[in-house]
RNA sequence: GCCGGAGUAGCUCAGCUGGUAGAGCACUCGCCUUGUAAGCGAAAGGUCGUCGGUUCGAGUCCGACCUCCGGCUCCA
């Protein structure tokens, strides 16, 4: 028979042949390095049999991905396989690769604590298994016998799993045998594929031990996830710690107290105070933000924070949200604390009678809401329960939603494109706690995702992840250690005006039913800033940096010139501190580039005769000596253009 | 909310098996008057997260709670 191989030759091998032996036919040395192969686009056993006719490409340690799952996927196994000897009656549930590396989840005996103070125990048990270059063999077993194995083993969890594989098979196809893999003492019941033996796995180790719910489901048993990852080198191993080092550096919490931006107290969970340089940040993002709604046909308001129950009654927001809410009892009445702009806005809208000639009307607000999010769930900037949003409702026809959904869109990359960046977008459908007539989710669900196609970009489908009242594209951007987190969104809505019995009046004299469109593109200040603190590792384009500049006189005599040079550069607009403490310049430079201030200006004799400064740029070092208005020029133009100087990396 | 870990000076961290707290930096003061990443010296600074327990004695051991960290669930 024949095989295709990758460069589009066709190779001749005996009938039955393995990747193994395709391997083998092209090189000996290839037949060594390979780990797996990929038959007709499908990572499989090197093992495996081969069909007639198939592509077939060999997984080696250069194969990039394919080859860190495999041995990722190795590596699971035989942390299983260690603490299977080293925790006699554990139990074992799955243990799959994962981006960056891979976990196995244990259901420890009562009274066994796992920390990672445990991990050097365990490492050096799994390196027995690695240098015993265990092979991995692969056998089938019929469904009920795979289950009388693991029964006696009192392996419930596997039980679980193939019971729930033979039920939820294809009727078409049912489920009669289940794989298992065996490397030295320890089968797993596994789907594949793996490298031929445990020694393929050049370097690893164990980085976190964390909890996870037994299927993800938070009503049932909480296992104890060991994570770890596993590299073709340990070269590899080195430069992903390495990664993750640098990563830890950039990290918004650290940099926000390093920064002096904000911070936060024991006495309000997940509440930031913004400090005097952070704030400064905040209302550069919020002028931005002001500046581009304006443009765009947005009238900003601002609305109470507290209401009367009765809102959120008709809101929906009492039903589906009032855990996340706060309540507090005034004069016998029950207020909550708003959670969402949208039913504030809804008030302000039906205050008057509105034409058709009105729509769409679109209502901007910086607005405060507050979320009892989960205690465990906080996280610095990008999960709070204090949250500033960049919100807007636009309330329009029918007709009108594509443009005002694809208006919405624009208006979002705008804003990314000044920090550039280029977000992930998911389409969220109808979650199981939601609000609104199966119809008007249809309708609503359509009319996002043609939006999106429309303009062909591509996106994730998010299902059953939408908003109570409707369904919303996300703009989703990673943090410094690759987590996703949510930034904007744009939500179509047609129950709230319904709920509200928001009319317009048309141009046939009738009454009509709104639509509201939510829209946040920032998401919220607290999120956006913790994830722009770390895009830039502190570093900030000169606009939004809170101190722009220093101006750093030499001696205590260069003081009066650095106060008029200061007095100068404030005029033009630039935010400037003086640092006429008595200290060297060496010392004054080093804390101002630890501090990530774009600008030094260095003022001495030299400059006070000329009126010049010595302008360093931070990491760019000395780049000129110039008047102290060329300088302010330069600035100012800077800061106009809202660019990032070269700054971000 | 759940699982695990942690909480010592403003920050970063020491403090062995219980014997009433220590360093560097920062802050304050003094000297130095400085030319592109740390000048020198002195003083000061802590209810050891909170509350309770064990003990002659608790930063150290035990319990509860709070907060933070890593995950899980959740993220409207």
């Amino acid at each position: 028979m024949t095989v295709q191989l990758p460069d589009e030759t066709a190779l001749e091998v005996p009938d039955g042949a393995s990747g193994l032996d395709v391997a083998r036919a092209i090189g000996e040395g290839l037949a060594r390095a390979a780990l797996g192969i990929r038959v007709d686009g499908e990572l499989r056993d090197l093992a495996a049999p081969v069909p007639d006719g198939a592509r077939v490409e060999i997984v080696t340690a250069r194969s990039g991905d394919d080859a860190l799952w495999l041995v990722r996927h190795d590596a699971a196994h035989v942390l299983a396989t260690a603490v299977m000897e080293l925790y006699p009656g554990v139990k074992i549930s799955i243990g799959p690769p994962v981006d960056d590396g891979f976990y196995y989840d244990f259901d420890f005996p009562d009274g066994v604590k796992v920390s990672d103070a445990d991990f050097e125990r365990i490492e050096a048990k799994m390196r027995e298994h690695v240098k015993a270059d265990e092979t991995f063999e692969r056998s089938e077993l019929p469904v009920a016998e795979a289950i009388e194995r693991f029964r006696a083993e009192g392996q419930d969890y596997k039980v679980e799993l193939i019971e729930d594989l033979v039920r939820n098979a294809d009727p078409a196809h049912p489920v009669e045998t289940v794989s298992l893999y065996r490397n030295g003492p320890f089968t797993d019941l596994c789907r594949g594929p793996h490298a031929p033996s445990t020694g393929r796995i050049k370097a690893f180790k164990l980085t976190s031990v964390a909890g996870a719910y037994w299927r993800g489901d938070a009503s049932r048993q909480m296992l104890t996830r060991i994570y770890g990852t596993a590299f073709l080198s340990k070269d590899d191993l080195a430069a992903h710690l390495e990664r993750l080092e640098e990563a830890r550096k950039r990290d918004h919490r650290k940099l926000g107290r390093e920064l002096d931006l904000f911070m936060f107290s024991e006495l309000s969970p997940g509440s930031p105070f913004w400090k005097p340089n952070g704030q400064q940040l905040k209302n550069e993002l919020t002028a931005l933000w002001r500046d581009e709604n304006a443009d765009r046909g947005y009238r900003e308001v601002q609305t109470p924070i507290i209401y009367d129950a009765d809102l959120w009654k008709q809101s929906g927001h009492w039903h589906v949200y009032r855990e996340n809410m706060y309540f507090t009892e005034v004069e016998g009445r029950t207020m909550g604390l708003k959670p969402m702009n949208c039913p504030a806005h809804t008030q302000i809208y039906s205050s008057e009678r509105r034409s058709y000639r009105d729509l769409p009307i679109r209502y901007s607000e910086a607005g405060l809401v507050h979320r009892h999010e989960p205690s465990g769930t906080l996280h610095g900037l990008l999960r709070v329960r204090h949250i500033t949003q960049d919100d807007a409702h636009i309330f329009c026809t029918e007709e009108q939603v594509p443009e005002e959904v694809q208006r919405c869109l624009d208006f979002g990359f705008a804003i990314y494109d000044v920090f550039g960046f280029e977000p992930r977008l998911e389409l969220s459908t109808r979650p199981e706690k939601r609000v609104g007539s199966e119809e008007m989710w249809d309708r609503a669900e359509a009319a996002l995702a043609k939006a999106l196609d429309d303009r062909g970009l591509p996106y994730e489908l998010n299902e059953g992840d939408g908003a109570f009242y409707g369904p919303k594209i996300d703009l989703h951007m990673t943090d410094s250690i690759g987590r996703s987190w949510q930034l904007g969104t744009v939500q179509l809505d047609y129950y709230m005006p319904e709920q509200f019995g928001l009319t317009y009046t048309g141009a046939d004299n009738a009454e009509h039913r709104p639509v509201m469109i939510h829209r946040a593109l920032m998401g919220s200040f607290e999120r956006f800033i913790g994830i722009l603190i770390e895009h830039y590792a502190g570093e900030f384009p000169l606009w939004l940096a809170p101190v722009q500049a220093v101006v750093l006189p030499i001696a205590d005599r260069h003081n009066g010139y650095a106060d008029r040079v200061a007095a100068e550069l404030r005029a033009a607009g630039l935010r400037v501190e003086v640092d006429d403490r008595g200290e060297s310049v060496k010392r004054k430079i080093r804390e101002a580039e630890l501090r990530k201030l774009p600008y030094m200006l260095v003022v001495g004799d030299q400059e006070a005769d000329d009126g010049t400064v010595s302008v360093r740029r931070h990491r760019a070092g000395d780049i000129a000596t110039e008047p102290v208005a060329t300088f302010a020029e330069r600035a100012t133009a800077e800061v106009a253009a809202r660019t990032d100087g070269g700054s971000a990396r």
